[in-house]
DNA sequence: CTGAAAGCGCTTACAG
DNA sequence: CTGAAAGCGCTTACAG
């Protein structure tokens, strides 16, 4: 019943018994130069054999480096998040520091900021949208002191790292695609309208209607939340217009997943009837037939980038603080050409 | 550019101004009783004025607990993990402790697994599967003494908590109800065969077929892995052959959506032609035309549970080590019904 | 109900 | 290239 825990070997364990100080073993675990070969090999040989890795706890404690970065969301679910999740994870194996996620469901949750941003010391944060525009949490940041990350932000802050792509460009050029399709009557379903995407996307595709000499209707454009029930009811709304129309921009996937069911259920081909296209190219977005045609953005390729320039902070040079992603339109089947009619 | 980093107040801090010992702070803190209703309230006062909170590095250093779980997962992609991943933020959220999520790709994974047990004291680890199942990964856990909780378990292992349902009846109920609905010809699509649940179903599917007196034909179960792709494949397969089955069980609705898309491309109707059921109501279930009929299993609920056995196994009394969860059949629109022919 | 002392396992800032 | 000392911010184990 009572397991003997082999208590782990610490440091000093380490030092005695390869004949050296504890300074010396700190050297070789933090990589620092200015260890002779010799005492290296030895003190790693040592490790090795006590299976010795140096406390997490303890170099927070001690040390200016936590080796812990901190991922912000406001919700884990989702393939966007996933695909950020899945790449910062690879980063933090490659690099030997450790992740903690934590949800922030709602807007300027002082009280759960402060309980994270003072009992944990972080070595960077990572804010993913909608909380990259929460101005409490991005001052509390601030005033933290902790390097601080934003993936699509939308409000300015210009003394922390952002990857973003050019929503409004992409918007723009999905809308005119549609539109050299053959398309007038052209709705669109907007995102959350917490997400600061959601504005720069509705805005690429009103210009590009002006752009294009077409008719923005305030009924063809709709609410939507993002999720694939918003999208079903923007659907009902578009649908039960009396001049429907022929193809509907959705401002994701999942919305425009929605959308493809509730067409599919009253009886309106899919894009014969109705063209539909998505954005993020969700893993939705190809598992659904007919295929969306979708903006796609390489978000694990940002994420990615994120973590890379704000762990890199604190080098010396000048640093990078942001980088635009390119993005892609990839066409599928879920639009009609109305040219060929 | 140089700005000001508010250090943090600490523990001693709020101790001299609240005119107490560091100990009476520490209590406080710690919900223990025994302290003065008055002293307490200005240690209350004072810490909030100061905005302070117990450092986590600290207390892991300093005391037996860490406030630290780790959730441990293959691929941190996935409805299924996100699920799992929602509901254990929730738990953490409301005891105060954190999560750090590692991903172990690979089985028996030594090296990491020393550098995560080694340098990180959990209070807690969770383990999803396949790596539930890996007993290197099982043997180290033991041996470090963390408490450790698995969600759908294979391997025997009873001193660890251990959430489930009933695979092999969950996927026996719902082999019976395509019996029932009038099929014969049903084929099998199993999961990846490192997860242990899949031969649990494939087994369920075999008794089924045989306790209603079916031929179990080899070439009516083809291999699959749980994705997407292996489902589109396992399609090919079946509707390849001779003798097509009319109904298909995939192990999972991921394969099911992958054998829909499939069916759609060669123009055989489902449910008409060809009925489709999966396993776990993923998010997909729902989404894809016609929606999938599946058994639906609580995960968050499970997970949630994992966490409560886990975290509650220091308590007094006897601990509860294991739970049995229920699972639904989840009755929509991808299975015919070829009685009424 | 309260507190003084020691110690957790490292890194820092120095000194050599 | 190497090390001794102090200290990070808490909890533990005691003593009262």
């Amino acid at each position: 019943m009572s397991i003997v825990k082999t208590k782990n070997a610490t440091m000093s364990d380490v030092a005695r018994l390869a004949g050296v100080s504890m300074k010396t073993v700190s050297r070789v675990f933090n990589k620092e130069k200015y260890v002779s070969e010799d005492k290296k090999k030895k003190i790693l040989e040592v490790a090795e054999q006590l299976n010795f890795r140096p406390s997490l706890q303890a170099r927070g404690l001690a040390g200016s480096k936590s080796y812990i970065v901190g991922l912000f969301v406001d919700d884990p679910s989702g393939d966007y998040i996933s695909k950020v999740l899945r790449s910062i994870l690879n980063r933090c194996e490659s690099i030997g520091c450790h992740l903690v996620v934590e949800v922030f469901r709602e807007r300027g949750n002082e009280a759960k900021l402060r309980q994270v941003l003072n009992s944990i010391r972080f070595d960077a944060v990572i804010l993913s949208a909608p909380i990259c525009d929460d101005t409490v949490v991005l001052n509390a940041l601030r005033a933290s002191g902790v390097p601080t990350a934003r993936i699509a932000p939308g409000v300015q802050a210009d003394d922390m790292v952002r990857v973003s792509i050019d929503e409004f460009q992409a918007a723009f050029e999905m809308t005119e695609y549609l539109i050299g399709m053959g398309h007038e009557r052209i709705g669109f379903v907007k995102g959350d309208p917490n997400h600061s995407c959601s504005l720069d996307r509705e805005r690429g595709y009103v210009r590009a209607m002006q752009t294009h000499g077409l008719r923005v209707k305030n009924e063809m454009i709709v609410p939507g939340l993002f999720s694939y029930a918003s999208g079903r009811q923007a659907a009902e709304l578009l649908l039960a217009l009396e001049e429907r129309p022929t193809a509907v921009f959705a401002s994701n996937d999942e919305m425009a997943a929605g959308i493809l069911a509730v067409a599919r259920e009253k009886g309106v081909r899919v894009p014969d009837e109705l063209s539909i296209v998505g954005f993020d190219d969700d893993a939705i977005a190809a598992t659904v037939s007919p295929a969306l045609t979708t903006v796609r953005q390489p978000v694990e390729e940002m994420a990615g980038a994120a973590f890379d320039m704000v762990m890199g902070e604190d080098g010396e040079g000048e640093k990078i603080l942001s980088s635009s992603h390119g993005f892609t339109l990839c066409v599928r089947d879920s639009v009609a050409d109305l040219r060929v009619r």
